[in-house]
RNA sequence: GGGGUUAUAGCUCAGCGGGAGAGCGCUUGACUCACAUUCAAGAGGUCACUGGUUCGAAACCAGUUAGCCCCACCA
């Protein structure tokens, strides 16, 4: 007895998975180095968080990169999955400043320099989780590479991109309105805003015109606090009803300052009043007004959120929200505020806080899209990157073709920092990598500047940073451009439109070829799984009750790309048991190949039916799951394996193998059996492996064999001898007798391991060769004696029937058989055979169908025909003799 | 306001021009020597609605309805 014989009947793969991880990666099988030899396969791994645990959409969106990586390596490409992790600017800074609040600690008394040693104390403590739970996932990334968006080579990049585009003046510094959080305490991009409807109300408010007693302009504001900040009113310059006041002032109420009545297109005088006060500091289109019309700025509103003296000594140092509440409170008083009315309108919060956004008028860096986008348009509406499903490009196309300028700098110390140094006794301002030692006007009293990058700035790099770029190095020219990038929907605008443009202005090419785009883990209501709604689930917990294979498997199946997935534990246990039924069909090979010496391949006249059956589907499912994988449907070509592997070769062939391999009489067919199941089952772990790369590692290296790992076995490649449509053909007919057979014991509640005895088989003459030849294998597949008769002549009256439309099958029940069940069976099943039969002479008959359908199409309608006339007159026969009795 | 997407069996989803499919759930029977995380059999659907294209539509086109998502500076 070897350990074969002692495995247990269920899969455990707590004991095997952690094991194999070591042994591939302890061989470096990971590993990729350029080599002109081999054709590259690259993917680079879109960088998590530092500061991240493995959530659901990390566990798909890598798994998908596995599976890819795993089959195009077994294809024999040089496969290079690249790893990395995101330096996550705000993410991490938040977490440490919690850690520090916690200890009692006030991030500025700790000053720039050592906050930042506990952030890199911080990230070397906890930098590493996320990229062990990668490893628990199968992840075949090459971790010898590994990279960080804040190491030496990813910074350089940083630098040098900053500085030529700032030579290329596509970077420039501002004095513009962007996105505030007050409580991030940092400036953040357009796409970082999350808009979301809020009921609100809009508030009417009379302003009084100068030197007009009794006359007022009207204006709506949504947000009645921005009003001490108002610098002028603006009307429509065809609005009649305003016309006579442009030019004209008015009382500032509240404030009681002089602001003009200015006349712009941008009021629509059909909204609200058709007058707009205008707030240049605190509101986006209003500060756009103001600088074609040279209004002066007043903020009133502080980086806490909070009013400033700006904004009236009344008011200074009140929240913005208790701010409208006064002012909302006074102007009632006064009777200048006439209306109030209910309003849901869109607005700004921090995707990261939630925090309402206020727009803050700031000094801050930007990079001027326009010129980058042009090309990056370019190359989708080319086709040299092509998005999968191709409708996303729609989606790029549109955000690229509207883009406005990227505001690059954080009021953050986390991150790389900006290369700007200004000289504090001339207003140079110097670009550069290094601290310039001196100012041209000879001062050394220089300042950096304190803001950091966008951490997108650096993942927008990530294809050609991670492979040495700005060097011109061998892995840059071999690997770059990629071959896809595998992400979710979710972040096209963040990372990959960005990492396009970026490719393409620095590298001269795309960094892609394909943006392969997957949607989001929903929960069972689904609902986006989120730490807020509580409702996420822990991919390690779920490797660890049921595996990461079942996860990966789940993962991957019952969903197509781009479409979100729901999560729901039965699947997970519908994968672990489909885990299982491998495990027990190889638990079952291996049982029978105990002693087996694999020698050559049979002679074809050796292989039975089943046996080039079963072969035959095997190369089909391994033409399709290639196919499947080629255009990225990775569900569908999980699928084909699935049903291959559970309803062909377990539920058929291995039925069908049992007594060849037990019986003891014929020692050739025993071989021949054991080769072709060694055949099959090798295959099938390889064809799985991308999918399933424990499970299928561990069964393989039990195989009879040569290799190291599964790993680096050649994918299934086509095999033309091996399709046998001729035997598919027979066995097809034989499985349905065979479920004709079943389904009569069970309908007439024969138990199963009862034999059933004396069935006759009444075979159309074509098929009595077939059917004689392989009538063993009905009578174990259907536990039964049966006799092939010399044709459709035999009628017992004491018999259950089932029909195809080459036999005729008879179980006997002696008296047993109920025949008015019977009847009523036939009955039914005459009822299906007409409703076909109807829709097929339907087609037929008619004209249009005959004189222009596709004479395949025509002939296979005939065919049809004839099949179901032949079984409507067997059973119609059938039901005379029943009656009869 | 614009765009995308979804609507198929009780649930979750495949199929996307020529006979309505899977998994789970449900019903019935079976611990049959790989597996009860199993096996066998079965019930269950005017493929959202309305038009159109076609010899033929669940599939293609248009519109409608409902849901979800994204983008958008209408105060």
């Amino acid at each position: 007895m070897t350990e074969d014989f002692a495995l247990p009947t269920t899969y455990d793969p707590r004991a095997v998975e952690d094991r194999w991880y070591k042994h591939w990666e302890e061989n470096k099988f990971f590993r990729s180095a350029a080599d002109p030899e081999k054709e590259p396969f690259t993917i680079v791994m879109p960088p998590p968080n530092v500061t991240g645990q493995l959530h659901m959409g990390h566990a798909l969106d890598n798994t998908l990169q596995d599976i890819l990586t795993r089959w195009r390596r077994m294809q024999g490409y040089n496969a290079l999955w690249l790893p990395g992790t995101d330096h996550a600017g705000i993410a991490t800074q938040a977490k440490v400043e919690e850690q520090l609040r916690q200890e009692g600690v006030n991030k500025y008394a700790l000053g720039r320099e050592q906050f930042l040693e506990r952030v890199w104390a911080w990230k070397e403590q906890y930098g590493g989780r996320i990229t062990h739970q990668l490893r628990r996932l199968g992840a075949s990334c090459d971790w010898d590479r590994e990279r960080f968006t804040m190491d030496e080579g990813c910074s350089a990049a940083v630098l040098e991109v900053f500085i030529r585009l700032y030579e290329q003046g596509l970077i420039y510094r501002d004095n513009y309105i962007t996105n505030w959080c007050p409580h991030c305490h940092t400036t953040i991009s357009d796409i970082e805003v999350e808009h979301q409807d809020q009921p609100g109300q809009l508030y009417y408010i009379k302003y009084p015109v100068q030197g007009a007693p009794g006359e007022f302009i009207p204006v709506a504001t949504t947000r009645p606090e921005t009003m001490l900040g108002d610098t002028a009113v603006a009307v429509h310059p065809a609005d009649e009803r305003y016309s006579r006041l442009v030019g004209k002032t008015v009382i500032l109420p509240l404030a009681e300052r002089e602001i003009p009545v200015i006349a712009d297109e941008y009021v629509d005088p059909a909204y609200g009043t058709g007058a707009v006060k205008i707030t240049p500091a605190h509101d986006p289109n209003d500060f756009e007004v103001g600088r074609r019309h040279n209004l002066p700025s007043l903020q009133v509103i502080d980086r806490e959120a909070k009013m400033t003296a700006e904004a009236g000594a009344a008011y200074r140092g009140l929240d913005r929200w208790d701010c409208r509440k006064r002012v909302v409170k006074e102007l009632q008083a006064s009777g200048l505020l006439y209306q109030i009315e209910d309003l849901a309108h869109a607005v700004g919060h921090c995707y990261r806080c939630t925090t309402v956004i206020e727009p803050m008028l700031s000094k801050q860096w930007f990079v001027r899209m326009k010129p980058l986008a042009e090309p990056a348009i370019a190359a989708a509406r080319e086709g040299l990157v092509q998005f999968v499903p191709e409708r996303f490009t729609k989606v790029y196309l549109n955000w690229m073709e509207n883009i406005r300028d990227w505001c690059i700098s954080r009021q953050l110390w986390w991150g790389h920092r900006i290369p700007v140094y200004y000289c504090h006794d001339c207003d140079a301002m110097m670009v550069a990598k290094t601290r310039p030692d001196r100012c041209h006007c000879g001062s050394t009293n220089l300042e950096q500047d304190p803001d950091v990058l966008d951490t997108w700035f650096s993942s927008a790099l990530w294809p050609f940073s991670t492979l040495g770029w700005p060097e011109k190095t061998v892995d840059l020219a071999y690997y770059y451009p990629t071959s896809v990038l595998v992400t979710g929907r979710d972040i096209i605008f963040f990372w990959v439109a960005r990492m396009i443009f970026s490719g393409l202005a620095f590298m001269d090419q795309a960094p892609f070829r394909q943006v392969f785009i997957h949607g989001l883990v929903l929960d069972t209501l689904g609902r986006k799984m989120s730490k807020s709604l509580g409702n996420g689930v822990d991919p390690i917990d779920l490797i660890e009750s049921h595996g990461a294979d079942s996860l990966r498997f789940m993962l991957v199946t019952g969903n197509t790309p781009g479409n979100d997935l729901r999560f729901h534990f039965e699947r997970l246990d519908g994968a672990r048991n489909f885990a299982n039924k491998i495990w027990n069909a190889s638990r079952f090979a291996l049982m029978n190949l105990q002693d087996y010496e694999p020698g050559a391949m049979p002679e074809a006249d050796q292989l039975t039916l089943a046996d080039r059956w079963i072969l035959s589907r095997l190369e089909r499912a391994a033409r399709q799951c290639t196919g499947l994988l080629e255009q990225y449907e990775l569900g569908e070509a999980a699928r084909v394996l699935y049903e291959f592997v559970w309803d062909e070769l377990c539920d058929w062939y291995i039925e069908l193998v049992k007594p060849r391999l037990y019986g003891k009489t014929d020692r050739a067919d025993r071989e021949t059996a054991r080769y072709v199941l060694t055949v099959v089952l090798r295959s099938s772990l390889e064809l799985l492996h991308p999918f399933m790369p424990f499970i299928t590692e561990e069964i393989w290296q039990r195989l009879p064999h040569r290799g190291r790992t599964v790993m680096l076995a050649r994918w299934p490649e086509s095999r033309d001898e091996r399709l046998a449509p001729e035997a598919e053909e027979k066995m097809a007919l034989l499985m349905e007798v065979t479920r004709g057979i079943r389904q009569i014991r069970s309908e007439m509640n024969v138990p199963p391991g009862k034999k059933a005895e004396a069935i006759i088989v009444a075979p159309a003459a074509a098929v009595r060769e077939v059917l004689r030849a392989n009538i063993t294998y009905i009578e174990g597949l259907a536990n039964c004696l049966a006799e092939v008769t010399a044709g459709l002549d035999r009628k017992p009256a004491q018999a259950a029937t089932a029909v195809t439309g080459e036999a005729q099958v008879f179980v006997p029940l002696r008296g047993l058989i109920d025949v008015d069940k019977e009847v009523a069976r036939l009955n039914k099943e005459l009822q299906s055979l007409a409703k076909d039969l109807e829709r097929v002479r339907g087609k037929l008959t008619s004209q249009a169908f005959l004189g222009k359908a596709p004479t395949d199409v025509v002939a296979k309608e005939r065919a049809k025909d004839a099949e179901l006339a032949a079984k409507t007159n067997l059973l119609q026969e059938r039901l005379l003799v029943l009656q009869g009795n």
